[in-house]
DNA sequence: CCGTTGTGTGAGTATTTGCCCAACAGACAA
DNA sequence: TTGTCTGTTGGGCAAATACTCACACAACGG
């Protein structure tokens, strides 16, 4: 009992401690002599709140070149929905930013009181957006998985993120105890027949909303370095044309499914119908570019969470 | 065209530098060499977003103090709705805290899709919980004052936020031109006759949720000081023994109305039937507290959005 | 034309903050 | 008991930040 009161107290002290500090707009020190602690005792606070994700910041401000830039998104390609969020000139990160909106975008939709079906990919990207994901209470909805969850190696996959959002939002969920990627054709047929598995699938395939992950198909691909895919397979896929996968499946330029190679073994549900659910990927960066580009133009996803400057490449057809 | 664009500019300015720094970390350093501006520029606009509202801070831990405070109060008092905020130890503020949890109480009334009447009182507390509102479209609302908007000098009055809640959020608003209080009960009835008043008493009457401040009336009676009554009609009022005012009518330790003195001219709207509407009241402060206790003892409030030391005060039954 | 006013800028400076490090307390095994 | 490990504390200091001030410049009105 003592154990856990010890652990709540000190969230509770360091959410205290963010308040005073963000919300009251004390300084340090006010705030060290308010609870009686020492001045670095309070810095901890406050920052043990902020690492914790106790503290959120959002800019409520359009800015009107994203805003600018969405908008001709949604005209120029038909997408559903679009979101632009600044670009850090200096920074390679991959997800700063796309993060914290694509967080903003599943909120939106989990604020639903009506059940809805959530499809989730896996990824770098993914991943950093759900920890940015307040907890909310929804046990209305539903989350699936869209990929299997199993590293080659039998433990369980790194990003894949269907635990995390699951446990942040109190929902059931659906994950895929499968490989990535079957080891033939056949066993992937044999898995996807399993009486566990049947359900999700077709779970996934009424998913209201979907939010997807691009990984390129480089030197450096995310499928190949998790090593879902060996060098030799990455290389066959780059030589076929292939420059993007969503959930470990590729696809062309055009955003047409590569035939064959690892693509016959590919254990994830299909990508939900854009007829009937909202696909939105959330990726930036200029070696995403092709790839985000191709997706849209094979139709694969209706909705797009990127910084400006991809926005930027794309909108120039680059 | 190129002034408002000046404008936005800036603004949008403020806001990517305030993106750079709260959400991608940069110091205003970094920021300045982005933006290619010097570091004390970068300062000004990082504090320009801030103080212009554009940076919104939440904290979404529970803290557990106040989750239990708020549910004794709900228990205790019977009420719809309770939340309450820290206390800042050294601040007399009124506002702190509760205003922004106020804002946040009122955009989730505001994100429903079925159209809602929101009625919304005066005073500072309900100021400074618009200023902290994000401005959300929803055009679907309707808002009305239960409060006439005319200073006895004939100016609007200040603390009638109606206009600038209306602005914030898109919706049709319902004002009301009278004075707060009018010379005599016949200019009232008179008053309340107009063709243009009616509607929107009627339409107040069918509040789906209305925010209220509480105010006191001892010495500095905000009524006084905004000079809607007199010293003499004050000191009256305190002799009788009124306690409390909401939206400028005043009541007794019970939460019982004030029979006859300024109530007999009083133009507002009534307070929304608490069977059919969530009335809460934000208000914090030892000043107020016992105004608060009998506006609940009255049953004239269902919610309350204060902070710790006044709930606890509430609870010990001061 | 000149003064006034408001706005934006950079320099300088005081305050505030982040972080490293040594000290220290409690847990636990030898 | 002692040593060691882990986690926490506060001092000190460099970096970062907020604030004040003087000045430049454009807009405005006399």
């Amino acid at each position: 009992m003592s154990k856990p009161e010890v652990t709540t107290t000190k969230l509770d002290d360091a959410a205290r401690a963010g308040w005073l500090y963000y919300v009251a707009g004390n300084t340090q020190d006010e705030i060290a002599a308010k609870l009686g602690i020492s001045r670095q005792s309070a810095q901890r606070m406050v920052s043990l709140a902020v690492s914790e994700g106790l503290v959120k910041v959002t800019l409520d401000h359009p800015i009107a070149r994203c805003l600018d830039l969405a908008a001709r998104l949604k005209e120029r390609f038909g997408l559903k929905m679009a979101e632009v969020v600044p670009t850090d000139p200096g920074s390679n990160s991959t997800t700063l930013g796309v993060a914290e909106a694509a967080a903003a975008e599943m909120t939106r939709w989990l604020k639903s009181e009506a059940p809805i079906v959530l499809g989730i990919g896996t990824g770098r990207t993914l991943k950093a957006a759900i920890e940015q994901l307040s907890p909310i209470e929804c046990p209305q909805h539903k989350v699936v998985s869209l990929t299997g969850n199993i590293s080659p190696d039998g433990s369980a996959a790194y990003y894949n993120v269907i635990f995390n959002i699951a446990d942040k939002i109190k929902a059931r969920s659906f994950p895929m105890p499968l490989p990535v990627i079957a080891s033939s054709p056949e066993e992937r047929e044999l898995l996807h027949a399993q009486a566990m598995i049947r359900p999700v699938l077709e779970l996934s395939a009424r998913a209201n909303v979907a939010f997807l992950g691009i990984g390129d198909l480089g030197d450096e691909a995310p499928l190949f370095l998790d090593g879902f895919i060996s060098r030799d397979e990455l290389v066959a896929l780059q030589r076929i044309g292939a420059v993007f996968e969503i959930i470990g499946r590729a696809f062309d330029r055009n955003g047409v499914p590569i035939v064959g190679l690892t693509n016959d073994r590919v254990a994830s549900a299909q990508i939900p119908s854009r007829e009937t659910a909202t696909v939105i990927a959330t990726a930036m960066g200029s070696r995403k570019t092709p790839g985000i580009a191709a997706a849209i133009k094979g139709n694969l996803i209706n909705g797009l969470i990127t910084d400006e400057h991809t926005a930027e490449m794309l909108l120039s057809g680059k």
